[in-house]
Parts: C-alpha cells; structure tokens; sequence
DNA sequence: TATTGTTATACTCTATAACTATA
DNA sequence: TATAGTTATAGAGTATAACAATA
C-alpha cells in the first residue's frame, strides 16, 4: 500500500507540524495518546474512592456476575493471577467482593461482589460515565454514535464465563 | 452448567457477557484494549528491525524535523529526560540519530535523524501502516474516515518545535 | 500428570534526587 | 538562580519458578 491511500483517510495537515510526507499519525500513537488522556482523568475519580484501576477492573467484570475461579478471571481481564491474590485479599478485606469454595471443584473459589462491592462499582462508574460524556462533548450525535459503535469491533471483548452467585 | 443460564438476566445475548444494566463499556477499556491490540501487532514489526517501543517514537518524532534539545524532545514524546539519554546513546551508537552543539546554548544538542535513521523509520513505518489496513478492514470506507477523522480531536497532538537540521 | 491458589524471587520499568556545566 | 544533560539510587510494576492441595 502506498501514499495513494490518502482518499480514503485524511489527507490533510491538521496542523500537528511539518508533514513528513506519510499522511497521517500511526494509529497506536493515536489510539494510545487517546487512552492516556482517559486514563488520567480517571486516576482522581478512582483515587477518591480508594481503588486502583486494577481493582476497577477486577469490580468491573463482578458487575457482570460472579467469576467461576480466580484464574479465569485474572485470564479474562488479562491479568496475573500471582497479582490477582493481593487484590482480592485487599478487596475482601474491605468487604467489597467474597471468595466462595466451588462447587464443583474443591481447589477453585468462586469471586463475586458484595452488595456493598457493587454499589462502590455504580458510583465510581457513574462518576467516570460523567466524565466521559465530557470527553466526548467535542463531537456530534452522529460521531459520537459511529465511534460508539465501532470501538467493540475493533477490539471485541472476550465472552466472560458467568458463574452461579 | 450450561451455556443458556446467561439468558435469564435481559434476554439479550450479544456476545459482551450479561448486561449489567449501564448500557455500554467503559470508554476507557475499550480504548485501552484496542491500543493493546495495536501495540501487539506492533512489537513483532519493531523487534524484527531491532527496535523499542520508545526508540521508534523517538525516530517518530524526529521524522517530523530536529528537536532542539533533549529536553523538549522529551517532553514532546512524554518520557523521561533521564531514560531518554540511554535510548539516544543506543540511537547514535547504531548511526540512526545524531546529538549536535546547539548553536546557541552550549549546554543543549539539537538531536536529528541521520539518513540510515529515516530509512529504517521509514521501512518500519510502512510495515505498521501496512498492519494498520489490515486492522480497519472491517470497517467500511466512512466508518474508517470518520474514525481517523475523530480520533486526533479526541487527543491532540501537541505541536512539535522544530529546529534546524 | 495437570490444574488452582499461593508464595517467593528476580527482573524491568519508572520516578526522584543530585551532580556538572553552562546560562 | 535556573536550566540542559547526565548519573545513581530507590521504588513500583511485572514476570517466572516453585510448592501444597486437589483433580
């Protein structure tokens, strides 16, 4: 593929300095400067109510229902499961989430929220929701709607394994 | 346990794991998986031609024009002025870029590529952008201008300053 | 023999402080 | 006094190996 691609991309200087000829900034550096940006600004909201993004994420995929093991679930948020450890001792500590002895399975725990796990996760969600909307605020409904749609295929996320609570 | 158990929450299954009632994903993950999907593709590209990360953003950067100082160099790629001066000794060690007196403080270099710099930034570049169609192709012609259009307002580049050669 | 949860260890990356030479 | 480049050190984050209990 060469220069001529430029039709179907932008093909025009916004401004960001002297052109060096390839048309338009790679995609990661786009891609990762944007995640940057939603990731500071999602440092304070987190900071306030006393969670690491890890221990977000890990909230995050409870709210889709309890997690079958620790290692499916330190597989599906592509986490360490040596790391995982630390961060749920933390967080059952603080009564956010519980660790369950498996059904089935004598060695494995089940992992799910506490009732007051997932209100933390609403209002921190809620908070970081708000948040977005802001940083989104620059676009029209119609990009707004075709960005929305598009950033699940491009990265599609992995089906959890949904456990009995 | 079977797979149907997930359709007694709302009924919709499409393919995100049960709903948790918030309607979409987090912005933030779904950037953030999207860069790793993108910097994943990469490293292969970058190992192959013997290059960090960081040293092809440095080589980035550098391909817009000289930067007048290590200083600003870092600032303008969001690293450390101190990790840098390893990475540029590594740089000019391997004849790909080159730390001038500056003309008018003696104590700053400008730093530029050399011409080995530029063909290899250049040849790399072409392997990523080459990843890059392969990674929109599902998107269909408007939905990829509309993506590449959005994505530089959501997180601007800050202009770079560009010195002499 | 393989897997789950766990601990301990080693390694990499990053942040901070401090030094020198210039300004 | 402040800044550009540099070095050294401490800390956080990450990866790897190994172990006990269970499958």
């Amino acid at each position: 593929m060469s220069e001529a691609d430029r039709e179907d991309g932008t093909g025009r200087d916004d401004g960001a300095g002297r052109d060096d000829g390839t048309g338009r900034e790679d995609l990661g550096a786009m891609f990762a400067r944007v995640t940057r940006r939603l990731v500071d600004a999602e440092a304070p909201l987190l900071a306030e109510n006393g969670l690491t993004m890890w221990e977000y994420v890990v909230l995050s995929r409870l709210a889709l229902g309890a997690a079958p093991n620790q290692l499916t679930l330190a597989r599906e948020i592509r986490h360490d499961k040596t790391r995982l450890i630390k961060l749920l001792d933390d967080l059952q500590r603080r009564g956010l989430v519980v660790r369950r002895p498996g059904a089935a399975d004598r060695r494995s725990y089940t992992v799910s929220l506490t009732d007051a796990g997932r209100a933390l996760h609403a209002r921190v969600r809620a908070a970081i929701r708000a948040m977005e909307d802001g940083f989104l605020a620059g676009l029209d409904p119609a990009e707004r709607r075709s960005l929305l749609a598009l950033l699940p295929r491009l990265a599609p996320r992995e089906t959890p394994e949904i456990a009995e609570d």
